[in-house]
DNA sequence: ATTATTATGTTATAATATAACGCTATACTC
DNA sequence: GAGTATAGCGTTATATTATAACATAATAAT
């Protein structure tokens, strides 16, 4: 059993489901309100939920939004994420570019750093707001 | 005159001086709390400085850590940042590597995205910490 | 000089996230 | 299966990060 796939719980699969429905990323305290109907009542629940969907790689973090969105099963590894982000209308996507990857994984000893893991954000126009 | 080398305000300098005489990346409170003697009272005083400070690139924001770091002059463009990060022991820099700015740069029409601006931070374990 | 723009000082509040505590469920191990 | 370790839950309170709003002052542009 991998850590993806275990076995999550109730708080976590509520939090889970909640996220993987929603087209964009989603805020912390926007989730509580939505799934307060599910039982989860007070942050510290989402939150706690969330920490854990984010170490097994269910869910990431959208560093420069505070905001959360589901692993599109794309990216190899938890600890090597990209996303493209509209500043416009906020679409934001998982990137799963091999190049890419590859690229930023050969980032090795970098400034003396020996590379555990990357974020990296880009920002610009979409296809849609382009008009 | 540049965007860069234009006249700073008087709170504008008091938080960049402050900013660049730190090693590390500060938080706005703890900027507060140093620029307090010098006149900056409550938050939106700093809030305002960073905002603008980013605007001209002198500083920028370390997403992952709600943090602020002087620019190292090293960069091109305010719109692309790289940064290696200590998990260890914070030491944060801010990476002027040319292969990974002009690999990052020509990412054109990502998913659809036209590139105005990207963030990217790199995290792992410095020289220091490795022993 | 008039006007537009930018910055300031201040109070209050919003938005994001965690500490701490007592309790419960689950997994492990002997 | 009893004992014990680990992870999760529910709750209250609080910490941390950031902005809204408003009145005033300084600066730049026409
Ligand atoms: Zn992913
Ligand atoms: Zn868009
Ligand atoms: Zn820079
Ligand atoms: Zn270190």
């Amino acid at each position: 059993m991998t850590l993806r796939n275990k076995e999550l719980s109730k708080n976590q699969k509520i939090v889970l489901d909640y996220i993987q429905k929603c087209k964009k990323p989603v805020k912390a305290y926007s989730i509580l309100s939505n799934v307060n109907k599910k039982g989860l009542k007070a942050p510290p629940q989402v939150y706690r939920a969330l920490d854990k969907l984010i170490e097994i790689g269910e869910v990431h973090k959208i560093e420069s939004q505070n905001s959360y969105i589901a692993c599109n099963s794309t990216c190899t590894s938890p600890q090597g994420t990209i996303f493209s982000i509209c500043k416009s209308c906020d679409k934001t996507d998982e990137i799963s570019d091999a190049k890419l990857f590859k690229f930023l994984s050969e980032v090795k000893d970098m400034n003396g750093l020996s590379l555990s893991g990357y974020n990296l954000e880009l920002f610009g126009t979409c296809s849609n707001c382009k008009d």
